[in-house]
RNA sequence: GGGGGCAUAACUCAGUUGGUAGAGUAGUUGGCUUUUAACCAAUAAGUCCCAGGUUCGAGCCCUGGUGCCCUCACCA
């Protein structure tokens, strides 16, 4: 940008001062109105007068009469501003008006020659001269993806429906909230910089304390600090925040994002289904999805999805079977599966196998799971954190659920037996996946030792689960402020 | 990180075989009292992403870099 501001708009903002007027008030009208509920509103209450504010969107200009857009939150209305309607002084700040600029204007609601609902102006002021051009081309706005990024607070307000997208987007954390705290959840807010980091496999972002003279990480998953709350008593609790990811990027993935992580003592994975269908179902309602007959659907990447519930429910075993065409536990069957798939040959050992039939369940099986739908019970061998089921211990009480083709949600039995968790822990930091936890938490393990009782927990993607209610493809369009690469400074 | 694509006025985009920069909108000025992509006339506006190279001459060709998009990998 070789201009900080618009050297016509400066010429402007002096013209309106020289007329004695204050370009950037303090003060707005205590009485304004919102542009949706004056025309929801308008049959009966022609006539009455009312104020607005807003950007000024549009303007269709006459000599002595203009039609002006006025957008708000809400939406827009017409204001007529006519020369036969104002103080000279008014009029005549008219000719320093300019697309973009802020105003509020109040008169009479009146239809227009043409029945336009409008309102016609009797005052009006500028409450915030804008000091560059907002997007010029009226049918695509701006369009740039990198600029609609990086500039989110124009694109808000000149391309029509985003700023909607973001407050459903609100809404529907609104909405979850609400089931949580229906069941007694209590929202809690766990440390962000750790020493120790862990809950997932992921490279972590480090930072540094100075006065501590320490590193630290950035979490990557909410998890340790919510299980030593249910140790604690804390029984039902959940926490929507930021996690970081030190991993690629992606119309999928962002370095921070959102996750909701709930626990709930003396629950189980089944109960945490329950949880992930109302939290889902309500979320959709909050975002508009539900329909007049009381269906709830929506349209992502060209496919509808059907939300009302129940949800499907499906066993790993059985999806493996119909899809791969054969069971998992049949070892030479899977060995021919993947060499059909194109996998190497799998190694040894029972982490190794289990491995090796979940790389084919990701690469025949979950691209079929268009969803909602859970699966059910996973094998244990790869399943360090979960208990196992009691009547077969081959499997575990774990679940994924599946929506728009991507993975939501996990959810567990959660593992309690702190020894069996000390000793996966270990496992973990003798791996050597450089993305594996480096260090084990001996001090999580001292929490289970005081005893977790049986817990459910799961954890689910809050901007995957937004794209998929918005019908949105990218995860940059449903973050405000998506990262970005810094821009060129001049 | 690998591969591919794109980058021209404030916005959206043209730009032919390499011959020295265009449109619409926005802006400015003037006209216009019922428009809604208002209209009419005039007018200003460009480091053609950056740095090199080839060439008499580069927006265009070549090399390197930067940013964004797509895709693969990693992940959620």
């Amino acid at each position: 940008m070789s201009e900080h501001f618009h050297p016509d708009r400066l010429d402007k903002l002096a013209a309106l001062r020289e007329l004695g007027h204050d370009a950037y008030p303090a003060r707005s009208p205590d009485n304004r109105e919102m542009a949706a509920d004056l025309l929801a509103a308008f049959e009966t209450r022609q006539g009455e007068t009312a104020t607005v504010c807003g950007r000024v969107l549009g303007r269709r200009g006459y000599g002595k009469l203009a039609f002006i857009d006025l957008g708000d939150q809400s939406g827009k209305i017409q204001v007529v501003l006519e020369k036969a309607n104002l103080s000279a002084d008014d009029f005549a700040i008219l000719s320093t008006l300019n697309l973009g600029d802020i105003i509020t204007a109040t008169g009479p609601l009146q239809a227009t020659q043409k029945g336009q609902p409008s309102l016609y102006g009797h005052q009006f002021a500028i409450l915030t001269k804008a000091l560059l051009n907002p997007p010029a081309d009226k049918q695509d706005g701006l369009s740039d993806t990198e600029l609609r990024a990086r500039m989110r607070y124009v694109d808000l307000f000149a391309n029509e429906g985003v700023r909607d997208g973001f407050l459903r987007r609100s809404a529907i954390l609104r909405g979850m909230r609400e089931v949580f705290h229906k069941h007694g959840y209590a929202e809690v807010e766990t440390p962000v910089l750790q020493s120790i980091y862990g809950g997932a496999n992921a490279a972590p972002f480090t930072t540094h304390h100075n006065a501590l003279d320490m590193g630290l990480y950035l979490r990557i998953a909410l998890e340790l600090p919510l299980k030593r709350l249910i140790v604690g008593g804390m029984e039902r609790v959940f926490e929507m925040g930021r996690v970081f990811r030190n991993e690629g990027i992606s119309t999928r993935h962002n370095p921070e994002f959102t996750m909701v992580e709930w626990y709930e003592a003396y629950a189980d994975y089944e109960r945490m289904a329950e949880m992930v269908q109302e939290l889902v179902v309500g979320a959709a309602i909050e975002a508009g999805c539900q329909k007049e007959c009381g269906a709830i659907t929506t349209t992502f990447r060209s496919e509808v999805f059907d939300l009302t519930p129940p949800f499907a429910r499906v066993q790993y075993r059985d999806a493996f079977q119909e899809h791969v065409g054969c069971d998992p536990a049949d070892r030479d069957a899977v060995a021919a599966a993947r060499k059909t798939a194109g996998f190497d040959s799998a190694g040894e050992g029972d982490y190794a196998y289990w491995k090796s039939v979940n790389d084919l369940f990701e690469e025949l099986v979950e691209p079929q799971l268009r969803g909602p739908v859970f699966v059910m019970d996973y094998p244990a061998a790869i399943c360090p954190l979960t208990k196992a089921k009691t009547d077969d211990p081959e499997w575990a009480e774990r679940f994924e659920f599946f929506l728009g083709g991507m993975e939501l949600a996990n959810a567990y039995s959660e593992l309690n037996d702190p020894q069996i968790q000390l000793a996966k822990l270990q496992e973990q930091v003798a791996d050597a996946d450089p993305e594996s936890p480096n260090q084990v938490d001996y001090d999580f393990v001292r929490a289970l030792a005081y005893g977790m009782p049986p817990t459910g927990g799961c954890g689910l993607g809050i901007d995957r689960l937004v794209m998929v209610l918005t019908g949105n493809d990218s995860i940059r369009d449903v973050l405000l402020f998506p990262h970005m690469r810094p821009e060129t400074q001049e």
